[in-house]
RNA sequence: GCACCCAUAGCUCAGCUGGAUAGAGCGCUGCCCUCCGAAGGCAGAGGCCGUAGGUUCGAAUCCUACUGGGUGCACCA
């Protein structure tokens, strides 16, 4: 139940009937009439701009139209008072009871509430971490991870058929990398000196890889060339390489539906096959690119290479596809991927990426739009770096000094609640600072916090009433009569009212933050009308010796930890019962 | 040189895909527990929404140009 939803469908059927009356013209376009909620409270509760959006199209007045609207809209029962405001505004006032049933419905559904219809069961593949097979994944992984996690299950529960993908990264000359590096900790594994020369990775998390290779082919190896074991530890090490990360992902709770291989793309004609694609559309040809403007690379010469015109699709250059030597480039393997995901009949796309990879976002929107022929859409969400902070001070991360912090430290410092919520308190373009220290913190400056204690304050108020040898249960909750709020309650039930038409916003525009600033919001709702009761011992959630009271009072609190737990359920958070 | 992202209170950031007098936390000042969890709440002070134009009934939000910061820029993924 949207109620932002159901009075504007009020609105526009007013409007339909003055239509109908000769009050307004036929045909008018209604898509821009909103009802939203007033930034003023005082205002009341719905606003709508129908009047001064059908104004110019209508040929008439804005206060003429809004006039005979609010009289339209006073028949309707749910609307107490209906005004002509400012330029045209028409603002609405609800009936009190219409709240109270809003707290009934959060009740009778749970966690349900707030599952909206607008994804229509469109199915989407939101492509996230996708971090190289070379190691553990570090905290700018994180970031992604979590947002792309919580993305996706904002959009599920939006009504989306959603797939969570990871594209192995398994393909390029960093997994040959991998694979000699493996290869000197197989050396040591085997007693030898390791030669850990200067390119290769030197990360400790090899060493059981080296070990697991002795283990494998005992010293077999040992002085062979290169040639006669690369391909085989390219895939041995690979399979370590996400077993790591695999486990990573489950510390901070992961779960991907799909891992989709680079490598399985090649030799199977499914790069050749995308890339005919684009050259039946036209889109492919043999060229020589411009040479950048300003400073030019020291190596720069000009060459002839096969080019996908992306220019075409908004790009700024055309990309080449194929290397010098006749190997396909990293961009080729890329637009074969991503065709797969065209092919298995995904209507959206969205890949989540690190902002440093702002520079292929045109590109590869360009590949998808050409490959679909503009049928299917690729959202691309940059993810800004974390920034990490220990005791207020920056902490510079180096692979050198051995001050790597990865996934696992960080969830084991700080836990995956507080890391998976904290990483959501930013938009995914503003930079994040990360301080042990303060999202460790108990208090109201922390996000993670403050809504967990609201959460808990009212499971205690639960406990007490079990106690008393009262049933609030959420169905007994339901049936309890809160037809007639007390005006202090309103805040928090409206603000109730408002979480499935944030549900939708959130969902519009792919941003998960805004259910964590949300439930900041509804926690701090929740706060005030707590601590109203220390002055007003009615307002208190427990009625001493009256059950039908405690329960009208905690059916509401109740709702609004329904809402709070379904809340962080799409961002991954498991809601605390107390706090300790 | 070009493209993309960002610019809002002293600090860190929201701002509902164009709405009314721009919000929150921190910090500062003053209040509120014999009483459901004060790990909270209330009140006050604090703003030319980077600058200049434009679009319109209406702009922090959309467009253009500047200024300042970040990222990226042919055969690396």
């Amino acid at each position: 139940m949207n109620l932002f939803a159901e009075m504007r469908a009020v609105v526009i059927a007013a409007l339909e009937t003055m239509s109908t009356e000769g009050t307004l013209p036929k045909g008018l376009d209604l898509s821009n009439v909103t009802v939203e909620p007033p930034r003023d409270p005082a205002h009341g509760d719905m606003a709508t701009n129908a009047a001064m959006v059908l104004a110019k199209p209508a040929g008439l007045k804005p206060r003429d139209i809004a006039d005979k609207l609010s009289h339209a809209l006073m028949a309707e029962p749910r609307i107490d008072l209906a005004e002509v405001a400012g330029p045209g505004f028409i603002n609405m006032r609800l009936a009190a009871s219409v709240w109270g049933m809003v707290a009934h419905d959060a009740l009778k559904q749970g966690r349900d509430f707030g599952r909206a219809a607008l994804g229509h069961g469109i199915k989407v593949n939101v492509e996230y971490v996708s971090a190289n097979p070379t190691g553990p994944m570090h905290v700018g992984h994180t970031r992604g991870a979590v947002f792309g996690d919580a993305l996706a299950s904002l959009l599920d529960f939006a009504g989306y058929d959603v797939t969570r993908e990871y594209y192995i990264n398994d393909g390029g000359a960093q997994v040959d990398v991998l694979a000699r590096s493996a290869y000197e900790r197989y050396r040591e594994a085997n007693g030898l000196e390791p030669e850990i020369r200067e390119g290769l990775y030197p990360g400790d998390y090899l060493i059981p890889v080296g070990a697991a290779l002795k283990e494998k082919y005992g010293d077999s190896l040992i002085d062979k060339p290169e040639s006669e074991w690369l391909a085989d530890l390219r895939v041995f090490s690979t399979e370590k390489m996400m077993d790591l990360i695999r486990d990573d992902l489950a510390l901070l709770g992961v779960e991907m539906d799909v891992f989709y291989s680079e490598k399985s793309l090649y030799g199977t004609g499914r790069i050749e096959a995308a890339l005919k694609r684009l050259d039946d559309l036209g889109l492919v040809y043999r060229g020589t690119l411009e040479p950048p403007k300003g400073k030019l690379p020291d190596d720069w010469e000009e060459r002839e290479q096969t080019l996908f015109k992306s220019t075409q699709f908004g790009d700024d250059q055309d990309r080449p596809v194929k290397k010098s030597d006749g190997s396909w480039t990293y961009f080729a393997p890329d637009i074969a991927y991503h065709w797969t995901k065209v092919e298995r009949g995904f209507d959206q796309l969205i890949d989540v990426f690190g902002a440093d990879h702002g520079g292929y976002v045109k590109r590869m929107k360009a590949a998808v739009s050409a490959l679909s022929e503009n049928r299917v859409s690729l959202d691309v969400k940059l993810i800004q770096l974390v920034k990490l902070f220990k005791n207020g001070e920056p902490f510079k991360m180096s692979k050198r000094a051995g001050t790597f912090v990865t996934l696992r430290d960080v969830v084991e410092q700080a836990g995956a609640d507080v890391t998976r919520f904290h990483m959501l308190t930013r938009k995914n373009d503003a930079p994040l600072d990360f301080d042990f220290a303060k999202v460790l913190e108990q208090s109201k400056d922390n996000p993670v916090f403050y809504v967990q204690y609201a959460h808990a304050r009212v499971c205690s108020v639960l406990r007490k009433s079990g106690e008393a040898g009262w049933d609030m249960s959420d169905a007994r909750l339901a049936q309890a009569d809160i037809s007639h709020l007390h005006p202090a309650q309103l805040p928090l039930a409206k603000k109730i009212a408002e979480w499935p038409r944030l549900v939708e916003i959130a969902a519009r525009a792919n941003e998960p933050h805004r259910i964590a600033f949300f439930l900041y919001d509804l926690a701090s709702e929740l706060h005030t009308l707590w601590n109203r009761g220390n002055d007003d011992h009615s307002l208190r959630f427990i009625q001493d010796d009256n059950e039908a009271a405690s329960a009208s009072r905690i059916a509401l609190a109740r709702a609004a930890t329904v809402v709070i737990s379904a809340g962080l359920g799409i961002l991954g958070v498991t809601p605390a019962e107390e706090m300790r």
